[in-house]
DNA sequence: CTGCACTATATGCCGTGGCATCTAACCTAG
DNA sequence: CTAGGTTAGATGCCACGGCATATAGTGCAG
């Protein structure tokens, strides 16, 4: 096994590696299939699947989600509404922004391939291992996630 | 709490994008203080970190570990070697690969970085959480990276 | 109402990774 | 030995994110 851990210590630098090194390698799966059968890659997956969950959100919401800077979320942005998949509708209560909103068109795509994403996850993650230790995992990577979030550690300046 | 964990049954999409936004967050914290205390990032620490543990390693032998483009990899070797912490040697057996070598600069640093390193990341994940869930967790992904590997998922072409 | 500080985001420059391609070196069949 | 296929990695082009900056729009103090 990639790194070692004994009883309730941790080796927290390899836990660190192997939490980057599994980001890495099924973000990169999960990329070639996505490309291949709809032509987008997992980050313009999450953004459309978070738009279309949360409609009238604003490109700084988007960036808060996934701790990236608002400018390349808002190019992030201009790619998908150049596909024709995301539109800036103007917001009536504040100029300065705009409110998006998933297109018909998107909202097809969107759905097809969150269909190949979760079969694909679930042949990455699922099959290979047994449910009860992800559970755990997955209960302590929410948790952590949550701490990180509400103070904001690793947030981006831009 | 960022995603639902229920029993034995696991909401994969939850779970990755946990998984995803934790590494995005650590990375970035830990990209913030290396940077600050030492002036290189964590990718940078974790080349200098793997060629200082395994030495004489090729630029493939990092692109695997790394699950990262040999190209990618080249440029990067060539940045620390600008910097003057890791040298290219001739490889007398394969004339085509150098064996890369951590100089005594690029030893000083990644010795004191690894301190920075691992005190930061005490803070962000062993404070905030209790340790029994997060062994769970290291264990889970840790078998978890074990199978993606030897599978080869998620290696890229380049 | 005016000015000024603040906010949302768009944009430009730069660094970095993916991927294709190129070259040198290696290796094996014949 | 040598041609042909293979391998290691260096390089060029492109896409994308960080960060700094620019630009509108907002809102409050006076």
């Amino acid at each position: 096994m990639a790194s070692k851990v004994s009883g309730a210590t941790i080796d927290l630098p390899g836990f660190f590696a192997d939490l980057v090194r599994c980001e890495t390698r099924l973000y990169n799966a999960l990329n070639d299939r996505l490309r291949e059968r709809h032509g987008i890659v997992t980050s313009q997956f999450e953004f459309l699947r978070h738009l279309r969950d949360h409609p009238g959100a604003r490109v700084a919401d988007l960036a808060a989600e996934f701790a990236i800077g608002i400018g390349a979320t808002s190019k992030g942005v201009d790619r998908l509404e150049r596909q024709g998949w995301v539109a800036r509708m103007p917001n009536p209560s504040d100029r300065r922004s705009s409110l998006l909103e998933v297109t018909d068109g998107g909202l097809q795509l969107v759905d097809a391939a969150e269909g190949t994403f979760t079969e694909r996850l679930a042949e990455l993650i699922a099959d290979p291992l047994k449910a009860s230790p992800m559970a755990a995992a997955a209960q302590a990577l929410s948790e952590l996630r949550s701490v990180l979030e509400r103070d904001q550690i690793g947030t981006p300046t831009g």
